[in-house]
DNA sequence: CCCTGATTCGC
DNA sequence: GCGAATCAGG
C-alpha cells in the first residue's frame, strides 16, 4: 500500500482526532502503526496539541560506553540546530460545545470481580464522583466508538451508555485501561471509593 | 502483558 | 520517502 492522497488525508484526520497510530493503521489497512507514525513525522504533524513550546530537551547523557554489545552506533551529534521552529498553527478550537443530553446514567452496576489481589489504594475520600471525572465522561462519550455488545473485545471499554430498552444504547468502546474493563474516563467513575451516596436522604 | 509515540537507518 | 526495529515510557 502506498500513501495516496486519500490515505494521507484519513491519516491526518484521524491523527488530529486523537486516534492512536495503531487505530489509524487498522483503519487504513495495509500498514503498521510504525508506518503511520513514520508518516506522521514526515508530514510534520507530530504534536497533536499544536502547542509544542521548546521542550528544552533534557538530553540523557547515558555514559555507558563499554559493555559487551555496543549495538547502537549512537545517534548523530546534530551540529547546530537553531530550534527556531516557529510554526503558526491555526489550532482548531476544541469546540466542545455539545448539549450532551443528560446522560441516562445507566449505573454500571457490576462491582467488577476483582481477582482478589488488589487492595484498592488509599482512596481520597470523595463522597461524590469528582466533577472532573464526570465532565471527562460526558466529554469522552462524544468520542466513544459506540459499539454493540458483540463488538466488544477484551480491550474495549464496556461502559454502557443510554437505555438498553431503546435503540439509543451502546458501549463506550474506547481503549480500556490495562486490566480494567473500562477506559480511563469510565474507570474514574466506575471505581468509587466506597462511601458515595449514602446519606442520600431523599 | 497490553499499549503509546519517537527515533534511527537500511532500503 | 518508507517503515521495521528499536527505544522509552504508561
Amino acid at each position: 500500500m502506498s500513501w495516496t492522497d486519500e490515505r494521507v488525508e484519513l491519516l491526518k484526520k484521524m491523527w488530529s482526532d486523537g486516534q492512536s497510530a495503531s487505530q489509524i493503521a487498522k483503519e487504513l489497512g495495509g500498514v503498521t502503526r510504525n508506518a503511520v507514525i513514520g508518516k506522521v513525522h514526515r508530514l510534520g504533524l507530530s504534536n497533536r496539541a499544536g502547542a509544542a513550546p521548546a521542550p528544552a530537551e533534557p538530553v540523557k547523557p547515558k555514559p555507558e560506553a563499554a559493555k559487551a554489545k555496543p549495538s547502537r552506533p549512537a545517534a548523530q551529534p546534530k551540529p547546530a540546530e537553531p530550534e527556531t521552529r516557529a510554526e503558526p498553527k491555526p489550532e482548531p478550537a476544541p469546540a466542545a460545545e455539545a448539549p450532551a443530553a443528560a446522560t441516562p446514567a445507566v449505573s454500571p452496576a457490576r462491582k467488577q470481580i476483582i481477582p482478589a489481589g488488589q487492595p484498592l489504594p488509599p482512596q481520597p475520600s470523595t463522597n461524590e464522583i469528582s466533577p472532573e471525572a464526570l465532565a471527562k465522561v460526558s466529554e469522552v462519550e462524544k468520542k466513544a466508538k459506540k459499539l454493540t455488545l458483540m463488538e466488544l473485545t477484551e480491550r474495549t471499554c464496556k461502559w454502557p451508555v443510554g437505555d438498553p430498552a431503546t435503540s439509543d444504547f451502546w458501549f463506550c468502546g474506547l481503549p480500556v485501561q490495562q486490566g480494567k474493563p473500562y477506559c480511563e474516563a469510565h474507570v474514574g467513575v466506575a471505581f468509587q471509593p466506597m462511601s458515595s451516596r449514602r446519606d442520600r436522604r431523599r
